[in-house]
DNA sequence: GTCTATATGCAGATAGAC
DNA sequence: GTCTATCTGCATATAGAC
């Protein structure tokens, strides 16, 4: 193996990590396996990192920051339509949302244990609340863009469709994985959208 | 430890399980921790359970079970109001499971964390699938009883409303694990409350 | 920086005495 | 039916040569 920076063979780690754990699951994550998925030593592991929780943690962040950058690019290209309205916009970015759960659910189904498995976990704990918090604001800002897009407002502060938002995309995610019923999903999601415009937005005539 | 019947033991073995599993999470309740919980040797527990998914799939189905009982006792004493509406009674039954969710939140935890782990597993996905099928029942049953209480009547079947409200609580159970923000989670499950009564349920006047 | 080898501990499951 | 003792394997983490 070359020698590479610690920033490097981290990024390497992180990367070998989703795809282990994408695929089999957190607990199947361990050290062990993430290094022979990487191609590198055991030791090289804890040469980076002290722990695996740190790498978890790394790992969350990453991850969630990609979500993110996803997410706004999505909508962009959603808003393009002149003649959409918000709701438009939303169920455009839910039906984005849904295709990518498709594509990958191993993806979103470890985010979800990793979330569980932070709550339960003190030092992990503050990672948790960060990454909900990040989801907040980026549901609060695909809320913002998609009123502006279309010349609608929100009554209100955004912070509470925003958090209805999230709930609904945490627990679409969850009755998807178990049912993979994606049609049942899209008529869940589209209706919650619906009622989220008809309730917290202005729509010009 | 006196001779104690097959049923007997497997009910003390799971009602153990709950206690650790819900105190520290699915993956510390290893086999060792369920016995010593319990008061039992190791071998007692594979005299009466072939495994330890065997026990996980005993557990899903008694919480299971015992969620379902709950609900609708909830539902009846929220509808003892002559004057209520649909949207009363539903909201009384998600600020019931709220306070649930606050006085044990390991449990509803737990439950998360075994819907996670029984889909990555073959031998546990029929369960987590049978799980939900019973959410989605008991969902739809409680719409149904809410509106028979209250003279209302739903507009087209259930079952789509039933599948929005169980995504609902899934999401606000993960959500609230996470910020324990009992305040926004109860305000986000009453907007959702009546966004689900305007959009499908007739009132009468 | 990178490796092999190892320390240490706990997991699920079983053997076999009583 | 119930127990102690054990098999077997894998986990995280570290020591120390190169």
């Amino acid at each position: 193996m070359p020698r590479l920076a610690a920033g490097d063979r981290r990024e390497a780690l992180v990367e070998a990590a989703l795809r282990v754990m994408g695929r089999d699951g957190l607990a199947a994550g361990t050290t062990r396996a993430v290094v022979a998925e990487a191609g590198m030593s055991l030791a090289s592991f804890h040469y980076v990192f002290a722990s695996r929780d740190e790498l978890l943690a790394e790992l969350v962040r990453r991850v969630v920051g990609r979500e993110l950058a996803t997410a706004t690019a999505a909508l962009d290209a959603a808003a393009i339509d002149p003649a959409a309205g918000p709701a438009d916009c939303l169920r455009a970015a839910a039906r984005g949302y849904l295709g990518h759960l498709e594509a990958d659910p191993g993806a979103e189904q470890l985010m979800l244990e990793l979330t569980l498995h932070a709550v339960r976990e003190p030092d992990l704990r503050p990672v948790a609340r960060e990454q909900y918090r990040a989801y907040a604001a980026a549901a609060a800002a695909l809320l913002e863009r998609a009123a502006a897009r279309t010349g609608a407002r929100w009554r209100g502060p955004l912070a509470e469709p925003a958090r209805v938002l999230v709930t609904l995309v945490d627990g679409a995610t969850t009755t998807w994985l178990v049912d993979r019923d994606t049609a049942a999903t899209r008529a869940t999601l589209d209706a919650a959208v619906d009622l989220l415009v008809a309730r917290y937005a202005v729509v010009p005539a």
